[in-house]
DNA sequence: CTCAGTGTTCAGTG
DNA sequence: TCACTGAACACTGA
């Protein structure tokens, strides 16, 4: 599921059925990979019984403020989301997720919240890179004290994000993918970022001039709040955008340019050489 | 059967 | 030490 605009519908979704409420129930799975560094039981025994105070997102993570600490840290890896019979949930043309109608709690379900009022949360993930941990002051141990600004609220000035661009010698692309730089961007949206900034993915950071940072950093700002605003639901974006080919090789765009696609930063790319420069 | 895939981390290289 | 690259992780679905 997540690039930052799911992860953030699943903050403001938890927000709606859990803030302010105290959790009743909770079911672990026996997954000692999801659950990696604090057990299954670590984890129960820290959330069952406890107020919810407050849920904080920063790039991909999101953790629950509890009225006691340790509090839960979550990482969706590739395919983790979470799901509440209250809130419909949100589907990705990328996730290839079949719906195979109600069931619940979902197949490959995690953990599984119920609070106070009858709320419940489930965590799930298919493929088991997503990740369950427990820290006393998330924001500033890793891995969450290792990412750079949040891509949707700390983009930082034209000037100060050119002068964090300058010195890399990698790829725009594989920057852009660093964490560590930009906390939120995942590889579609670089990809989108890139495309409407006219910027070839292969260009090296540092040959990129003040003007061409400035059009990146301004992009990454439109291009995540459109899509956390529509609720992260493809069919909304704008026809204009290249989320609505980069998958499907070999089809041109509506308005004709040939779309090419090479791994770049260790991940499938995809750009308009004719306006890509 | 093979392969790609919304992501992160770690080992190895220069 | 640092920046960077590529493999590993584990599994689904095409």
């Amino acid at each position: 599921m997540p690039e930052l605009p799911e992860v953030e519908a699943a903050r403001s979704a938890i927000q709606r059925v859990a803030v302010g409420r105290r959790i009743v129930a909770v079911r672990c799975a026996d997954d000692h990979i999801v659950f990696q560094g604090s057990s299954p039981a670590q984890v129960r025994r820290a959330l069952l019984g406890r107020r919810v105070r407050a849920v904080h997102r920063r790039g991909k993570h999101l953790w629950l403020e509890l009225d006691r600490r340790p509090w839960p840290i979550f990482h969706f890896g590739m395919t983790g989301g979470f799901h509440s019979p209250a809130v419909k949930s949100v589907k990705l043309k990328s996730s290839g997720n079949k719906d195979r109608g109600p069931q619940w709690p979902p197949r490959f379900w995690k953990l599984q919240l119920k609070v106070a009022g009858g709320g419940e949360l489930v965590m799930t993930d298919a493929r088991r890179l997503g990740r369950i941990r427990l820290r006393h002051d998330p924001r500033n141990e890793p891995p969450i004290s290792l990412l750079g600004f949040d891509a949707l609220h700390e983009l930082p000035s034209a000037r100060k994000f050119y002068e964090l661009l300058h010195p890399r010698r990698a790829p725009i692309k594989a920057v852009l993918l660093d964490q560590g730089f930009a906390a939120g961007v995942g590889n579609w949206i670089a990809d989108e970022v890139l495309y409407q900034a006219r910027i070839d993915p292969r260009r090296r950071a540092h040959t990129l001039t003040p003007a061409e940072t400035a059009r990146i950093r301004s992009k990454i700002g439109s291009v995540l709040r459109k899509a956390v605003s529509v609720g992260s639901d493809g069919d909304r974006f704008p026809r204009s955008w290249l989320f609505h080919y980069r998958w499907d090789r070999g089809v041109p765009t509506a308005w004709g340019e040939t779309l090419r696609h090479q791994t770049i930063g260790g991940r499938t790319t995809a750009w308009a050489p004719a306006v890509q420069k």
